[in-house]
DNA sequence: CCTTGTATTTTTGTATGCAATCCGGGAGAG
DNA sequence: CTCTCCCGGATTGCATACAAAAATACAAGG
């Protein structure tokens, strides 16, 4: 073989493409990333290729075992659920202060957003969609005055990436999600605090799959037990 | 020279002194960390101190710019506020659900945890006391049944420790805190939602020192505008 | 005196070599 | 037949070498 892949491979370019293959789960769970191989495949040495699983180490997408080998990160029940507690938290919080400091541009901005959804739905463009999605949530943060509190939200949110990806359930109807959406920014616009927590909490959990069910479908992909400490006696 | 330093001169344990000067602003932010210098310095190779490095920048405590070499990274005033924010709902809405799930036992280790920081204030042991503060936060998400969320405060935590560790307010009297450290607690115990939260966020806030003061006193060590973004016209 | 072009030097980015470690298989003893 | 020990294969961890890029210093010209 030796036919080295396109010309740009450049250095952040390799942690980009793992990590997009990984929160896709295009390489499933477990799965062994021999730095020799993953070189050989990017047409880079050993090094980039390393600090690239360093990074994706410290995010919690892949489990460096010292002489071992790197091999993406099961999924992680205790994980998902915490990261579901964060995002709905930081979210939660983030539109209760946007209600608060909401002007007419933010307003606007948030029916954007909305209208952008509408077009990628109508255009059955799933991709856009997603982006559109982001973006109303990230411009939810803006209004609030903490644009970076998304950042964070994104760094939870890459442990229910996955699950989503493996529940198809994308493929439904878009337009439910949609309509919550415009009940949350019409909660927002109305500065109803209530219907903020409830409307966005509701859509929240609706986009977390039946975790039991994957579990059972694909139990090799997930980890519920400590995977070094061995002791079978705790509270 | 060439006398290296002890002998554990581990992989992580560069990644762990490095954080750990960083936090405690032993090293100021700006300050040039060249590789070769850290190689020496530590009796290692260049290869473990970058990849310390390439996993500080992942944490958003060093700058890599690319040729050009790390750097400690700057404060920015924005993402210390943004990480107060993330600390304040996470923590928030953690103690909520702890008062929720609370049982006989976890309130004793909650009050056990605030036994152990009169002990550390009685002994004058500051850093026990700061150990003994962490599990506390840490215990209240554990009967939350959310171990894990205390990771991502973690996270966010690690952007106001160099603020607090600029200004010395350390060095005030630990017991007003473990009075509101009290309040929190039985605040949890009487599962008085209202109060737990107004204790809880008071306390917090309480810890975020002055900003614009020490914005003054050490404008170096600060960064507010966009690092390459050229734009002197903005609103 | 300021600007500009060039050479030098320092530092990062990448590749590769070698030693250490760990897993698995097989042989041998009990 | 089972358990133990030892050896082979493979992979990481670290060190080092080399190349590329950028900053600096300096000198020449305007």
């Amino acid at each position: 073989m030796a036919f080295q892949r396109d010309h740009p491979a450049s250095p952040l370019h390799a942690y980009q493409t793992l990590r997009q293959r990984i929160l896709s789960m295009t390489v499933s769970p477990r799965s062994s990333l021999g730095e020799q191989r993953l070189a050989i495949e990017m047409g880079v040495s050993r090094t980039p290729i390393r600090e690239a699983l360093v990074r994706l180490a410290a995010e919690g997408l892949v489990e460096l075992i010292p002489n071992r080998g790197a091999f993406v990160a099961p999924i992680r029940t205790e994980a998902v659920i915490a990261a579901q507690f964060v995002r709905e938290a930081l979210e939660v919080a983030t539109a209760l202060r946007a209600a608060e400091r909401l002007d007419a541009h933010g307003a606007l901005r948030l029916r954007q957003a909305v209208e952008e959804q509408w077009l990628a739905e109508r255009e059955g463009r799933a991709s856009l969609f997603y982006q559109a999605d982001e973006k109303m949530h990230a411009v939810i943060a803006d209004i609030a005055g903490q644009p970076l509190v998304w950042k964070h939200v994104l760094e939870a949110k890459v442990h229910l990436d996955r699950v989503r990806a493996l529940s198809l359930q994308d493929a439904r109807s878009f337009s439910v999600l949609i309509a919550q959406h415009e009940t949350i920014v019409s909660a927002i616009c109305d500065r109803d605090l209530d219907r903020i927590q409830d409307s966005l909490r509701t859509h929240l959990r609706q986009v977390l799959p039946d975790l039991s069910a994957l579990k059972t479908e694909f139990p090799d992909y997930f980890e519920d037990d400590e995977p070094q400490m061995c002791r079978p006696n705790e509270t």
